[in-house]
RNA sequence: GCGGCCAUUGUUCAGUGGUAGAACAUCAGCUUCCCAAGCUGAAUACGCGGGUUCGAUCCCCGUUGGCCGCUCCA
């Protein structure tokens, strides 16, 4: 059983055909970078998003989840910069196409003008003025400047004259911060505490792509975990601790994720450490799936400065106020996805190269199906399928009567089901049915009244812990 | 957004200025079918919109989508 190199492309595909990810909008010619998560896309991520409720909702006794609104008032985004920082200022050269930010160009060129507070006129200006030449050709001639704002706008508003521009949220984080006192009020806890989220967030994207790596909409799992001043350390590395813990339990081999602590000056400004937690794609390379930043009390100074509340902890042991300090694990869930795909993505040879099967080897909590039911005939449907809807309330399980059992067990090793269940001609007189297992291909009569129990060892068995 | 390449059924590929074929996949039937067997039958495609033409899937223009490079990030 020989594995054949694998590519990017191959794999997105059999996602794509085999109904885990859609093309979106595509019966109207699609729309750039959109994905659809299919019936088996739809049942992983609700296996991923579970996985990770229960490691770092349930499983740490600090945290505690919520679930805040997608468009916030306008002026959480102005608080933490990103209306005006979100975008840069862009310009093409006319001659070489290549493409440079505006106030780098000036601020390199022209080291005695002072790019900082200048509008994006005046910038304008300075770069039309002739006196900006081109780093790659020379030549000083370029584009108008183009703003490129990050947040995607819309509008609220009952009547038309009335409206506001509001943003769709570029990231989860601030639905946390903002309602960080409520929590702690309604919650009565004392720190540390942890404050989770699952949801999407969208970002206008310049460019995104490779399928669902980066999209313009994407689906964030966030903890802003608030601390007292001066344990930054013991908490960061508490939760690098915990996301390898997470990584295992969900499977992904080992030699393809690495921990990449940031360089000072790739930090962001607001972030005195980050690790990025990264899995080696096919073709692609090392991309981030996840990360975990330090984040002081930047966020929460920002919010209190600009909203005008106290968003002060009051310590009862020592009865004086201070702004947490905050440690903020982040998972990219779709890419999250995509890594458990490709890392789970195998073509077996079978029979010398004559023969080849499909195997998702996705843990079986993760699995979109945990069982498959199938009738070894066609007649044996009804009895099968009696067993079948014995099952379906307590597992994700499918019934498929089609095709020969050998087909059908091919068909469910490519969308990852652990295991398969065959009603036989003997079923009818003993009770029992065959169950085979996906990775090994072994074979085992099971008493149907033994199913569950049988089911349950093997989860039991197979969970990472 | 800019430059380059591309677009035929679910997938992978043929093909022609007179509206299309294959393989695999899918569905139905036969087969006591346990690792893609076989037989019979069925459905499904020229991305979209203009133009040239008696006629365009094929030529031209536009558009949309995809892939590869330039800036960002989970």
């Amino acid at each position: 059983m020989a594995e054949k190199e694998k590519t990017f492309e191959e794999i997105t595909n059999h996602l794509v055909t085999s109904g885990f990810v859609y093309p979106g909008s595509e019966i109207y010619g699609g729309l750039s970078n959109s994905w659809d998560y299919g019936p088996l896309g739809a049942l992983v991520k609700n296996h991923v998003k579970d996985l990770w409720l229960r490691h770092f909702v349930r499983g740490i006794e600090y945290n505690v989840q919520i679930d805040p609104a997608i468009i916030m008032n306008p002026k959480v985004w102005e608080a933490t910069g990103h209306v005006s920082n979100f975008h840069d200022p862009l310009v093409d050269c006319k001659y070489c196409h290549a493409r440079f930010r505006a106030d780098d160009l000036v601020k390199k060129q022209l080291k005695d003008v002072d790019v900082d507070g200048m509008t994006t006129d005046q910038l304008n200006d300075i770069v039309q003025s002739g006196k900006i030449v081109c780093p790659t050709c020379g030549k000083a001639s370029f584009t108008p400047i183009r703003q490129f704002q990050m947040m995607f706008k819309t509008f609220i508003g009952v009547t038309e004259d009335h409206t506001s521009t509001v943003y769709l949220r570029p990231e989860t984080a601030q639905g946390i911060f903002v309602n960080f006192k409520n929590v702690m009020r309604t919650t009565r806890r004392k720190l540390p505490v942890g404050i989770c989220d699952i949801g999407k967030a969208f970002r206008n994207e310049i460019t995104p792509g490779n399928f669902t790596f980066r999209t313009r909409e994407f689906e964030q799992m966030e903890i802003e975990f608030f601390f007292k001043p001066g344990e930054d350390e013991k908490w960061f590395q508490f939760y690098k601790d915990n996301c390898k813990a997470f990584v295992e339990k969900m499977g992904l081999k080992d030699e393809k994720v690495r921990f990449r602590d940031h360089e000072p000056a790739e930090l962001a400004f607001y972030s005195k450490a980050t690790t990025d937690i990264e899995y080696l794609f096919p073709t692609l390379g090392w991309g981030e799936l996840m990360g975990i930043a330090c984040r002081g009390d930047y966020d929460l100074t920002k919010h209190q400065e600009s909203s005008g509340q106290d968003l002060t902890y009051l310590d009862p042991d020592t009865n004086t106020r201070y702004l947490p300090h905050v440690i903020e694990p982040s998972f990219g869930l779709d890419r999250l996805m995509l890594a458990l795909f490709c890392d789970s993505y195998e073509v077996q040879s079978l029979d010398d190269g004559k023969d080849s099967r499909i195997v998702m080897h996705l843990d079986p909590e993760l699995a979109p199906y945990t069982i498959a039911v199938m009738p070894l005939s066609n007649k044996l449907s009804d009895d099968a399928k009696k067993v079948f809807d014995g099952l379906r309330e307590n597992y994700d399980a499918i019934f498929d009567t089609t095709g020969s059992i050998g087909k059908r067990y091919r068909r469910e090793d490519a969308i990852g089901t652990p295991l398969c269940i065959t009603y036989d001609f003997d079923s009818l007189k003993d009770q029992m049915v065959t169950v085979r297992e996906r990775d090994s291909m072994k074979q085992e009569r099971v008493k149907i009244s033994d199913l569950n129990t049988y089911i349950q060892n093997f989860l039991g068995r197979n969970k990472v812990l």
